[in-house]
DNA sequence: TGTTTTATTTCGGCGTCCAAAAAAATGATT
DNA sequence: AATCATTTTTTTGGACGCCGAAATAAAACA
């Protein structure tokens, strides 16, 4: 039942809170983050020069001084993280390649690299290496010791283990259990995290928008596969092995159609691309779901024919909006949901689809829960994928590393002494 | 993001810490305490002479001295929780009428009520004062002011919206939204906690194992409807507003029979005694769900049938299981769950149900969840509702008065200098 | 130049934790 | 019975981190 405080708690907490408020609202004078933190202007005094002789934080020259009226009083000293004091990778895997991003600790990225090669028919005993050696080349690009990274994420379309490091299975790949984390944290020397691409982009909203995306909220990822990062109580939900939040593999109907993971009736035996062209085609029953990347051309065509009407178009639409709105209902009746994020290349076709959704919660789930679901379409760029892996690691980064401050600090004071 | 941590938190957290190793492993030495909250002797003697000042705790005689082989050194002094600390009261509002039990700061029930009343005809603009007078009968009864009453829980069949402290709808009520928890705070001065029944047996279970019940699991009770708690992480999931998990009325299949919350095909038109019987009668289809108490010989009935085999019989308990088993499947798929506990009255007839909740489960999700999954059925008492909810008024108090400490205290030491 | 205003730092005090030493309480040994 | 050994509990002194109040810093204003 948590942990045992002491002054170590203490220190690390409020340094922690520190660096959320400069990361949630961006450079701000000691003053500000007394008022975001709750501390004292004399414990923000001591904390942030910790973290500036720690070479965590600096203190930066106002110069984007636009809202400065030429106040009277001595002026903020504007404090941000040094962008230096340390380095993430994220890496995205991915139906079509691997997408890597060196980003530096404030997250601009600082490079990136896309590789464009056919991971389902890589050898699985290698990926991992595969991988390590891409980082190893990205960081000699960039003449960065890997001492200096203090953390790579790794986002995966399909079920990650992040316990285990593993992706348990995915599209990407044609076998299962892909060792991937362990293989590069112990080749690099460098922390390695595995998760979910869709809890990734949650990991990304929630530190766009703190207030927007606390509370209970499902983000779906809708395109080649259905995906769901889900935040519960104001966090990405990982639950106990971290392949939680499967909504793409949770039953629809009984005895469906075929999808990709061997079962019958998921969601996204309906609402994948593929599934959504399978209603089209006719052949939904006996057609198996496809494994290879469906080419956006095609889909247009289909959005194209949906709208001047086409039957078996909109048909296809709209047992996709009605699986993912019965998916949703059975969701909300579950966590009872503030808020529900439509994400991803799918919601192109969002016209086609909404209605029919909005109609199956409506039939699936009682008023007084419906009334407080508020629900939103964002138009994706993928990016949003890469940029919540690196917020999600410089998250871990600040509780797990700059939270704690060096230990040599520690005996400093005994060290003078002598 | 979380609390500032000073001296405060620290104090309120090791105290609290102390309390529940109390709560969950009964009375100890301050030695054990030390073992089962990692602080150090000193601190322990610190806190729990305070916690002693203070009236919540007390050194009790080593009487039930089993497991002491006269071991050498200075004997221990146990610890306890001091029971006339404080008390709580617990509220069962069910189809059949109210119970309610006052218990003292161990958790031992100390004097109860039982009242056959009709709470489905009752007014409910006088309920929350009904409520109220019978507490206060109960604690005159027993010659105890109500300011040594430290928290009030009720626990609800139905919908309840824990943060406005209203049943939202329930099948104990005629009519909706009737406030409770807000009149009898009122009336009687002590803060009061509305909730759903399933997450009070949830809280029960929480109380006495701990880690059996933590991670993540999901307590189903079976009986006149079809309830869930959740435990996530290790606490009750309570919702933003209270009014999660309601399982019950979860879809299982679109267009399925009618239930008593107005939607169609819901689990609990599936599972729920007189869904079961419904189907029975083979007309589930068009028959109106039951909104009255279904006596349990009739259910007795059913259940022998189905174990001679008739037809009818079988199928509804088929049905039945079908449909819990598609819906923890749904579950499992979201929240990856490592446990799922089945319990109540419906539980009797566990053995015509699991087969086909087994296989829906297996057709349902993805082996590599399930493969996760423990499912236990507890043969159920109705107490544990009451249990519950006192264990989990308890854990408000220790968290809530006990872990701050009397507010005099803070001061005591100017005092004694003026 | 002095005054006002606002931000930041310094200083002294407080609360809590901890390690080490001391005290307490009992069994074992002589 | 006295002493030793062992274990628990308390006491003592020091560290750390927070805070309020006062001091200092840096600017605009007059």
């Amino acid at each position: 039942m948590g942990e045992k405080a002491d002054s170590d708690l203490v220190r690390r907490q409020n340094r922690f809170l520190l660096l959320a408020a400069l990361r949630l609202n961006g450079p701000m004078a000691r003053v500000e983050l007394g008022r975001h933190t709750g501390l004292s202007p004399a414990s923000i005094t001591s904390i942030s020069s910790q973290l500036i002789a720690d070479g965590i934080l600096e203190e930066v020259e106002d110069h984007h001084a636009p809202a400065l009226p030429m106040r009277r009083g001595r002026p903020l000293t504007q404090l941000d993280i040094n962008p230096k004091s340390a380095h993430v990778v994220a890496v995205k895997i991915s139906i079509d390649g691997v997408e890597l991003a060196l980003a530096d600790s404030r997250g601009a990225v600082v490079s990136r690299r896309v590789l464009r090669t056919s991971t389902y028919d890589s050898d699985p005993d290698d990926f991992g290496q595969f991988v390590a050696s891409e980082i190893a080349a990205l960081l000699a690009r960039q003449r960065l010791s890997s001492r200096r990274v203090a953390r790579i994420g790794i986002a995966v379309q399909g079920v990650a283990d992040s316990q285990a490091g593993t992706v348990v299975w995915s599209p990407a790949f044609r076998t299962r259990n892909i060792a991937v984390a362990g293989v590069i944290q112990s080749r690099l020397g460098i922390a390695c995290t595995l998760a979910n691409d869709a809890n990734m982009i949650a990991e990304g909203l929630i530190s766009t928008d703190r207030t927007r995306y606390s509370g209970t909220t499902a983000v779906v990822f809708m395109g080649y596969g259905v995906g769901m990062g889900l935040i519960i109580d104001g966090k990405v939900y990982h639950g106990p092995t971290g392949a939680a939040a499967e909504f793409g593999h949770m039953n629809h109907l009984p005895g469906g159609p075929l999808c990709r993971c061997g079962r019958r009736g998921c969601v996204e035996a309906y609402a994948a691309d593929y599934s959504i062209l399978r209603w089209a085609s006719g052949e939904a029953e006996t057609q198996p779901p496809s494994f290879t990347a469906i080419p956006e051309d095609r889909m247009l065509v289909l959005e194209e024919a949906a709208h001047r009407g086409e039957a078996d178009a909109t048909q296809a639409y709209a047992k996709a909006g009605e699986a993912l709105g019965y998916g949703l209902a059975r969701l909300i009746a579950i966590l009872s949901l503030q808020r529900i994020v439509l994400a991803g290349p799918g919601t192109r076709a969002i016209a086609l689809i909404e209605p029919h959704l909005h109609r199956a919660i409506e039939e699936g789930v009682v008023d007084e829960l419906r009334r407080n679901v508020e629900i939103e379409v964002v138009p994706i760029h993928t990016d949003m994928i890469i940029k919540g892996t690196i917020d999600g690691a410089l998250r871990q980064v600040d509780r797990e590393v700059f939270a704690y401050g060096p230990p040599a600090r520690r005996h400093a004071v005994l060290e003078k002494i002598a």
